[in-house]
DNA sequence: CGCCAGGGCCATA
DNA sequence: TATGGCCATGGC
């Protein structure tokens, strides 16, 4: 609908928060393993997970380590008997690049997105958040806060993760830095004000239908007082 | 106590 | 293609 709704999104959140330059992890690993652990997951235990890792957390040693004990390590960040199996078989696809991620980068994003998605664990999300931050690749990551996002503005992305996706890149310059921008800045917003009714100081509070509603409503109930 | 968190797989229709 | 059950922990 209005073609300026998503970039004014963006600049809002960005000019709030500032350059984020995202993904809380150290190495390119680091972001594969913590992309697989947060499926469906809060990222507190996610990191409890990460830290049991100790000086381990490397695919040289997850590739040694017996999946029974890797689970074990994994055990805080749940569904830690399917996430050993994902984490053992990304592993094995990484291998095939020699845990180079300059090679990787050097191919079609279309190509290590098929070969991606291709893994058992490895859905459309885990990918793009892969390509995004751990290679570098213009590859827009849609998550349930996007979603949430996207159902309180009147931008008509269409159903489904591809066609958000498209929506997201297709109204915003295809550039890697403003992806991984834009979506941490989804993320860091909707943790701090879209649950519950935290609407208080929301940047986006101005626009979002959510947030006006609670204006509203506490604007009619003051006016009933009155 | 129940709900849910930066999903994905698989069986079923 | 589209649901629904399942996986599991820890914080609130």
């Amino acid at each position: 609908m209005d073609e300026e709704l998503l970039p004014m999104i963006y600049e809002t959140l960005l000019a709030h928060y500032g350059e984020l330059q995202w993904w809380p992890a150290k190495t390119p690993y680091e972001v594969i393993v913590g992309a697989i652990l947060t499926q469906n997951t809060s990222w507190v235990n996610v990191k409890t997970a990460i830290a049991n890792f100790g000086a381990n957390l490397s695919p040289e040693s997850v590739a040694n380590t017996d999946i029974a004990k890797l689970a074990e390590t994994i055990r805080p960040a749940g569904f830690f008997n399917r996430k050993a199996a994902y984490l053992k078989a990304v592993t094995e696809w990484f291998e095939r690049y020699s845990y180079d991620v300059f090679t990787i980068r050097q191919k079609p994003l279309s190509k290590i997105r098929a070969e991606l998605l291709s893994i058992k664990g490895v859905g459309q999300e885990t990918a793009d958040s892969i390509l995004l931050y751990a290679f570098g690749f213009p590859s827009f990551v849609v998550d349930a806060y996007t979603v949430l996002l996207c159902n309180r503005f009147p931008v008509e992305t269409g159903k489904g993760y591809a066609a958000v996706k498209a929506y997201f890149e297709n109204n915003l310059p295809q550039n890697a830095k403003i992806y991984n921008n834009f979506h941490a800045l989804i993320v860091i917003n909707a943790k701090k004000h879209c649950r519950k009714a935290a609407c208080d100081g929301c940047p986006l509070s101005e626009t979002c239908g959510k947030c006006r509603l609670i204006r509203d409503k506490n604007l009619s109930n003051t006016a009933h007082i009155l």
